[in-house]
DNA sequence: AATATCATAATACGTGATATG
DNA sequence: CATATCACGTATTATGATATT
C-alpha cells in the first residue's frame, strides 16, 4: 500500500472503520468489483479474515456483495458511503439523546428530593473533669443563639448559672427547664442549639472519680431531645 | 430508593462516567459537600481508589475541590448539574457529529477521485441495514428519468415519501403504487427506471436481525415488473 | 424496539452474563438456529470473539451448539428460556446464601472462643449500617429484664417489633412509648435497661446515606433519659 | 500472627472480608478493645490503612466505633456480626431477585413477540445456460408442493410444459400464469413455492450471449409476487 | 496521626493475526 | 475456500502497599 493510501486509511479509521475495514473499502474503491481472494491479495489482509471484515462493512453500508460463486464485492460510491454513515452516526446519537433525555428528566424528580442538605458532620466528643466540662459548657452557651433546654433531678443543680439565665433572656433565646423529682442521679441534660451535653458527676469527691461529659453535635438528636423536654 | 439510585447510575454511565464516578457523583449530589473517605463510606467505593475517581470527576466539570487537608469535594446542584451535564453531552455528540462531518468532508475529498462519474454497479447487488437502502433507494429516485413503480402491503408504509412523490411529479415522471391487502410480508417491490429493489425489512432495528435489499439492474426485467405493477 | 433490546441485555447481564454474551443470546433467541458469523453480523459482536463468546454461553448452559462445519448455535426456547435463566440465578443465589450460612456456622465455631461469655461494650460506641443497628438493639431487647421506653416522631415506625411487645409484655417489662407528632426528625430514641440507643436514620438506604447509632452504656443516664420519657 | 489465625483469616474472607478487614477484625476480637495504631501493630496492617479499613468493617457491621481521641474499635460479638452478614447478604439478595423477576417478565413479554421464527436463510443464485437454467426450473417444478405462477409475454414461451401442468394439477397444486401482451421482453417470471427464478433469455443465437437466470429464495418476496402474480 | 497516592491482578472488550477441515 | 481460534492492548474494578503533611 502506498503512503497515499496508508493515509487514505487513517481518515477512513477516524470515521469508525478499523484498519482492515478501511484498507479494504479502499481496495475496492480503485477495483471496483472484486473477488474476497483479491481483497486480500491487493490489501494485506489475512485471507481468512477477508469474509468477516467484508461481512462487517457491508453492514456499515460501504460496499455491497454480488452473488455468486465466489461472492464478489463492490464499493459503494464514497458520498452514499459516508452519507450512510453520517446518517447511521446522527441516528444513533439521537435516539441516545432522546432517551438520555427522558431519563435525566426522571433521575432529577428522584434528586430533587435529595436536594442540598447535607446532614452535618456528626461528633461525639468526651470530656472529663469538672472544670473543662462547665467551660465547655459555658462557652456554648454564650455561643448559643436558638434554645436552650436542661433536665436535671432535684437533688442536683443546675448547669446553668443566673447570669447566664439573665444574658440569654437578653438574647431573647428560648430556655426550658426540667426538675425531675424524687430521682437521686447525678446527671444534667442540656440541649444548646444543636449540641446535646450529658453530664455525669463524679459519685463523691473520692480519687479517680472524676466528672465526665458526652457531647453530641447533631441537629436532628438535639431536635428530638428539646421536644421531648418541651413536651 | 435503592433502584431509583441504580437506575441513576446507569443513566450517568451513559453520560460516559464509569461506576465508580457515577456513585461518587451521586453521593456528592446527595451530601453536599463531603471528604474523601466520606465519599467512600458513603458509596461503597473503596478508600484507596477515592481520590482518582474524584479527581476525574473534577477534571470533567462534575465536581469542585476545596482544597486543605483533608480535600473537600462538593457537587454542583442538581438541578443544574444535571442539566448541564446533559448540554455536555449533547454538545459532545453533537461536536463528535462535526467532526464526524468534517471528516467526512475531507475523506470526499480524496476519495472524488475513485469515483469516475456515474459508477456502473454490477447486474444484482445486496444491501444490508436499513439506513444504506433507503440511501441508495433515493439515489437512484433522483437520478431516475423514466418511471417509478411500488409493491407493498398494506402493513408496511411506502419507501417514497411525499416530497419524492412532489419532485417526481415535477420532472413528469410517471408513478405507479400497488398496495396489497390483507398481506403481512414485509417485503417493498420496487422499480426505478431500469432497477428493480426488492427491500425486506427485518424484524427489529438494533440487535437480532437487519433489513436487506436486492438491486438488479436489467432493463428487460425491470419492463416484465413494471407492466405487471400496472397490469 | 430498540430500547427493548437494550432493556432485555441489562437484564440478561444481572443474571451474570457480559454484554457480548448477552447480545448472542438475545440474537439466537431472535433467530432460533444462526451461525458465528450470522451472529456477529446480527449482534455486531467483533467476529473473532464470537466463538468464544457462544462457547463460553454453552458451557454457562443458555445455547446449544450443532457440530459441523460451520457450526450451527441455537438457544433455548424463550418461555422456558428466560424462566429457566432466572430460576438458575435463583439458585445461584440461594447457594451463595447457603454456603455463606455453612461458612458462618465454621466461623462459629472458631470465634465462639472470642466470646467469653457476655461481652461488656464500652460505655459509649458508635453503630453504622440499619442491618448492625436493628441486630444489635434486638439483641439488647433479648437480654432486657428491667425496663423499655422509646420515643420516636410519628413520622418514623417504632423500632419495636409486635414481637418484642409481646415478648416484653410476657417476661413483665415495663414499656413505655412516646409519639412526638409534627416533629420531622428520623431519629429514635430507645432506653433498654441501662443503655441508651440513639438511631438515626439515613436519607437513603444505598448510596449517598447511611443509617448512625449511638449507644450509651451507663445506669445514671439511662434512668434520667428514662424518667424523662415517663415524664 | 500465628497459623491459627491465618485460617481464620482466609475463613472471613470467604466471608466477604478482605485480608485487611479480616486481620482487622480478629486483632479486635482478641483485643477487645484498641486504637487504631494498636490494631496496626498486632495485625500487620500498615498504619496508614487501617482508619478506613475499620471505618470499613464498621459499615459492613463487624465492629463499633468508640468515639474519643484517639478513636478506639472494639469488635462486635462474633455471632451478631456475622448475623449481620448474612442479614445483609439476605437481603441484597433478595431485592436483586425480586428486581430481576419483575424485568424477566416485562422482557418475556418483548421476546414472545420475536418466539420462534427465523427468517430461512436466504440465498441468490445465479444461473448460466438455457439447458443448466431449464434443468434447474423442472428440478424445483418436481419439488414443488404448494403454488406456482408464471409471468411471460406473448411473445415468449412458457417454461411450464403440458406435462409439467397436468402433474401439479394431479399434486392439487395451485397454478397461476399471466401473459402479458403487447410486450417484447425475454424473460419469464416464475414463482415456485419459495423460490423466484427470473430467466432472461439471450438476445438471439450469437455467440456470447447467454441465457441467464436470477434465483431468489426467500418465502416472503417469493409471497409478495405471487400476490401480485395473482393481484 | 491522619490524609493522600501508587501498584498489581482479574476481567471485559476491541482488534490485529493464525490455525483447521 | 471458508470456518474456527489465538494474542494482545486498553479500561474498569478490587485490593494490597507507600508517600506526604
Amino acid at each position: 500500500m502506498s503512503r497515499n493510501t496508508e493515509n487514505l486509511t487513517s481518515v477512513l479509521m477516524r470515521l469508525g472503520l478499523n484498519r482492515y475495514e478501511a484498507r479494504a473499502y479502499i481496495t475496492l474503491l480503485i477495483r471496483g468489483v472484486a473477488t474476497a481472494s483479491e481483497v486480500s491479495d491487493l490489501s494485506g489482509i489475512p485471507y481468512t479474515r477477508v469474509y468477516d471484515v467484508l461481512s462487517s462493512l457491508e453492514s456499515k453500508g460501504f460496499v455491497v456483495s454480488v452473488p455468486g460463486r465466489p461472492m464478489k464485492f463492490q464499493a459503494l460510491d464514497p458520498d452514499i458511503a459516508l452519507k450512510n454513515l453520517l446518517e447511521i452516526h446522527r441516528e444513533k446519537l439521537m435516539n441516545e439523546l432522546h432517551a438520555l433525555e427522558e431519563n435525566v428528566t426522571k433521575a432529577m424528580e428522584v434528586l430533587s428530593r435529595f436536594k442540598p442538605g447535607a446532614r452535618e458532620y456528626e461528633s461525639i466528643i468526651r470530656l472529663r473533669g469538672s472544670v473543662s466540662i462547665r467551660n465547655f459548657i459555658h462557652q456554648l452557651i454564650r455561643k448559643c443563639a436558638i434554645r436552650v433546654a436542661e433536665v436535671h433531678p432535684s437533688n442536683i443543680p443546675s448547669v446553668l448559672s443566673d447570669d447566664d439565665l439573665r444574658e440569654m433572656k437578653r438574647k431573647g433565646i428560648s430556655v426550658a427547664v426540667r426538675v425531675l423529682e424524687s430521682m437521686s442521679v447525678n446527671v444534667n441534660l442540656l440541649v444548646v442549639d444543636h449540641s446535646i451535653i450529658i453530664y455525669e458527676r463524679g459519685k463523691s469527691d473520692s480519687i479517680g472519680d472524676y466528672d465526665s461529659a458526652i457531647v453530641i453535635n447533631s441537629k436532628q438528636i438535639s431536635d428530638l431531645l428539646y421536644a421531648l423536654v418541651l413536651h
